[in-house]
DNA sequence: TCTTGAACCTCTAGTCACTAGAGATTGTAA
DNA sequence: TTACAATCTCTAGTGACTAGAGGTTCAAGA
């Protein structure tokens, strides 16, 4: 049994947000000494590895709670976790597709002015004025 | 002179938001009718477009408030500017090398499951429980 | 056993960039 | 004049934490 500072530092995971995760119902309720302090086993740790690894990789909160419900229960398909997997990785290419047009803009703005003139003549800001410079739909 | 909703269907920006822009001090206050309703001209609308394209762009309430302090001072130098959209750039480039190194985790992951199976064999979730199983760190 | 102080507790509020809703007032066209 | 869409202000909610106040507990050294 070990304490919630002795667990951040396994984990990496800071200890107001290990609070955090209990109140949304990530992690169940710890333990408690006499003195109202949490106490935590393995399997809080390993608990604890598996939702920080999946917000790592990106998933929200609400999926999370999705996995470890199907994890509670051996016997179901899994067939929920690979819908939200599948659906993480769709979401993680449309940011990427939307960031490299953003790119791809701000390079070329960002090369378009050597910031020793002055406001007036900016490149800069004539880029941000009108969206007519841009080469692509962002 | 055209009213907060005529700037909203102009602009493409939700009327809230533009009550949020002007209490962030983004726009200026606008004028406003004996009824206390707002009313915008030509520069208004400008601004605004200005302030859209900009956070179409990326760029932070904070970042936009210094570049239209610079716009409103056509004399000053634009370095500001151009380190405003350097920086931005950056940050764009290290989101897109974050994201696909999830993108390769999470194809792996994905492809590891059909969701025919039992969530005990799950590798998806075998994949979340422990990070070993990750080619990258992330 | 006592004392010190780091670690813990709960609760509230702040972050960013909005978004939603309540309840009241105004503008405009038929 | 009347109806009603649009506007007004104000408060609160979103997601995933983070910071701080003010008080209590634990563990180690004297
Ligand atoms: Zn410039
Ligand atoms: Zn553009
Ligand atoms: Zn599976
Ligand atoms: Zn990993």
């Amino acid at each position: 049994m070990f304490s919630i500072g002795e667990l951040s530092r396994r984990t990496k995971v800071k200890v107001p947000t290990i609070r955090y995760y209990e109140e949304m119902g990530l992690l169940a309720e710890a333990e408690r000494t006499s003195g109202n302090q949490r106490r935590y086993d393995k399997a809080g740790l390993e608990r604890l590895s598996f939702i920080r690894h999946a917000r790592d990789l990106g998933f929200s909160i609400e999926a999370i709670l999705s996995l470890i419900e199907l994890q509670d229960h051996p016997d179901r398909s899994c067939e929920t976790a690979t819908d939200i997997a599948v659906s993480q990785l769709s979401d993680v290419r449309e940011k990427i597709k939307r960031l490299k047009l953003l790119e791809k803009e701000l390079t070329r703005i960002s090369k378009g002015c050597d910031g020793l003139g002055v406001s007036e003549d900016c490149y800069v800001l004539a880029s941000l004025s009108d969206h007519e410079h841009c080469e692509n739909e962002h």
